[in-house]
Order: structure tokens, then C-alpha cells, then sequence
DNA sequence: GTCCTATATATGTCTAGTCCTATAGTAACA
DNA sequence: TGTTACTATAGGACTAGACATATATAGGAC
């Protein structure tokens, strides 16, 4: 389970609640890397609990729900190292757009070009959330004070975002060459 | 579940046994856009026959254990084109290699070099497989009898492993480049 | 003779992930 | 005044997929 692993490098950076690690983690600075379900977060920091990789104290509060924030141990500390150096093959990719297009001979043109625009409209969505998240890099890290390392892990972060938007950017290209190829001749209709 | 409808697209070229769809197809020639357990698909299968989707007739050998061979049904095929048309969105893609990048401040140059050059070796392999299936292509679809669909189909086709190999390009060339960014003046060492 | 492979189907179990709902207080909004 | 949103944790139910194993026969390799 990596999703444990991204929590652990998580923690490391700062002790934080799980609803903490949802709204400011999950669903912001690495909502392009790794998205989560709330539920699984919480189920998550139970097990690391139990493995010992984090530890929770709670924080009674009267006004709101009590938090339970959770820091990471010395054992989690090396289970993440060791984890952080060794190779996860990344899992099999499945695209129904892909299959859909290689059984697609006895769909007509505009059917097929229907299919590729809506793909084209969800990634050119998911391409601004990545250039987004690019600009606003730089000044969240300004917070940092250990510069050496921040350093590192920025151009880390930097290189991360740039294979993404280059990803995204080539099948973008790909579709509109692809809708391009189905329809030559024909001006557009809508 | 997207896989049932692959087998749908799959049965209504021709007829086959689950062993069959195992071997001949997600074993070979659509192995890079759906890769399937065997067990999945018998599950699967016993699923469309429950909804009508396919009709099963078993095949009684001596010599061997006996197949059941299934065919697609006027529901099935209505279920299927129905899906073809429709748009299904792009599970979310979670990689372990970039979420390790993503934290790898704290590792040394040689690690992150190491876990790219894991990687760089695997999507080599993934490439070259997905020009041999290039290669093939041709060949294969010779049999077809119906020139006028087929033409299209292998159009669409060589279109969607074009999109496959671009990919594993650029992500191959982003993992070189990495690895250059990484050790500047390092000649090697292992 | 034994082991491995191919043909062929089937079941059990597990993990990761998704979605929905419950709880419960405060605060803003209309 | 009712509704929605925010903070915060938690459990139930379900799906897709991965992995292991069982069964049974034939044939080739060693």
C-alpha cells in the first residue's frame, strides 16, 4: 500500500490530523500525485497506528471535533526511508477511451471524434491544474527554512510537474491530430 | 467494469472460450490496453451469461477438459455498441516512482538515480513490446475478409499504439534527462 | 518414471480504492 | 428559521483486480 508511504513522507514534513492530511495534502500540493479518499486516509493512519510507524495524541476542543494528530515514530521514519529507495513497479494502465477506440471501425466519425473531444476537455482541464500547480510552486516554498534540502526537493518537485505537463501536453496533441485524421475534410457542425 | 465490455468487443469478432480470450487475446494482441486475470474473466463471463449479454454452448471433449464457448447475444451487442459511444473517464493514475521524486530531497543523487534507472529499464521493455505489437499488426490483420470496416479498424488501431509508443517516449526521455540533471560530472561508478 | 507444459474451468481470499452515511458542534447565509 | 458549509472522525458496503490453488487429461522432456 503506497498510499501509507505517501502519508509517512507526509508526517515527516510536519505531524498533521487526517483531516489535515485530506484538505491540505490529498486535495492541494499533491493532488496531482496521489489522490485519496478521505475514509482510506483514516483507515490508513489506523494501520500505521497499529505497525507503530506513527503516533496519535488527541486534542480536545470544545467548539469543534476533537483532532487526532498524528506523528511519525523513528520506525516510521525508517520504513519510509526504505521505502523512499526501493523500486514499486508502477501499475497497469487501463484506458476505456484506448479500448474504445481499437474496437471503433464500426463506429461512424463523428461518433469516434465525439469520443476523443471529451477526452480532450477532461485532460485540458487536468493540464491547467498541473501548470496551476506549477506557478504556485515557487512561493510555497519560500516557508522552508532548511534551504539546502529544500533546494533539492524543489527541483525535485519542478522535475515531477514538468514530465506531467509534457505527458499531458503530448496526448493533447495526440487527440487533436487524431479528431484532425477522422474528420479532413469537414469544417465542424455544432 | 469496462473488462466485461472488452470481452464483449472481443466475442463479437468471433466466438471464444474463456481460455481462449485469455490466451489469443489479453495474452497477445490487446495486452497493452487491457491486461487481465484469468480468473477475472471467467467471473466476468459467468456475469454476461447471468445478464443474457452472451449465450454459452459446451463444447464436449474427451481428449481434453471440455470449453465452453461463448457468443454474443443481440442484448450483448446493443449493451456493447451503447458503451462503445459513451465517454468513460481515465482512471486516476497513483505512480510510486513520482511520489518517491516528489520527497527524494532527502535521498542521495545515487538513489534517485538508481530508482530512474529501474524505471528507464522497465519502460524500455514496455516500449519494445509495443513495437513489436507495431511490427505484427500488419500481418494479423490480413485475414480480415471485410476490407471496407477493417481499413478503418487498423487505422484506429495504429493510431491508439502510435499514442502508446509517443508516450513511453517522451516518459523515456524525461527519465534520461532526469538522470543527466541528477549526476552533472559524475563519469559512473558501478 | 517423473516432471513440466498445455488445455480448460473454477473457487477462495485478499488488497486498494470508491461511495455513502452517521455524528456533532459552530457559523454564515438567505 | 431553515439550510448549507466547515471542522473532524468513523464505519458499512461494494467493486476491480491480483494471486494462489484445485481439478483433470494428454503429451513431451529428462
Amino acid at each position: 500500500m503506497s498510499l501509507a508511504f505517501v502519508i509517512l513522507g507526509l508526517l515527516q514534513q510536519q505531524q498533521r490530523t487526517g483531516y489535515g492530511l485530506k484538505t491540505e495534502c490529498f486535495d492541494d500540493c499533491i493532488a496531482h500525485l496521489w489522490q485519496a479518499d478521505q475514509a482510506q486516509i483514516y483507515r490508513t493512519l489506523d494501520k500505521l497506528e497499529a505497525q507503530g510507524f506513527v503516533t496519535c495524541t488527541v486534542e480536545i476542543q470544545h467548539d469543534r471535533p476533537n483532532r487526532k494528530i498524528y506523528t511519525l515514530t523513528e520506525a516510521g521514519t525508517a520504513a519510509f526511508t526504505q521505502w523512499l529507495q526501493t523500486h514499486h513497479p508502477s501499475p497497469t494502465l487501463r484506458e476505456p477511451l484506448l479500448v474504445q477506440l481499437h474496437f471503433a471501425a464500426q463506429l461512424s466519425d463523428v461518433a469516434i471524434a465525439h469520443l476523443l473531444e471529451q477526452e480532450l476537455e477532461a485532460r485540458q482541464e487536468k493540464l491547467a491544474a498541473c501548470e496551476a500547480l506549477q506557478n504556485m510552486a515557487p512561493a510555497e516554498s519560500n516557508l522552508s527554512p532548511d534551504d539546502l534540502s529544500s533546494l533539492r526537493g524543489q527541483t525535485m518537485q519542478r522535475l515531477v510537474l514538468e514530465l506531467m505537463i509534457q505527458r499531458e501536453k503530448v496526448y493533447l496533441d495526440w487527440l487533436q491530430t487524431a479528431i484532425a485524421t477522422i474528420q479532413p475534410k469537414s469544417e465542424s457542425k455544432d
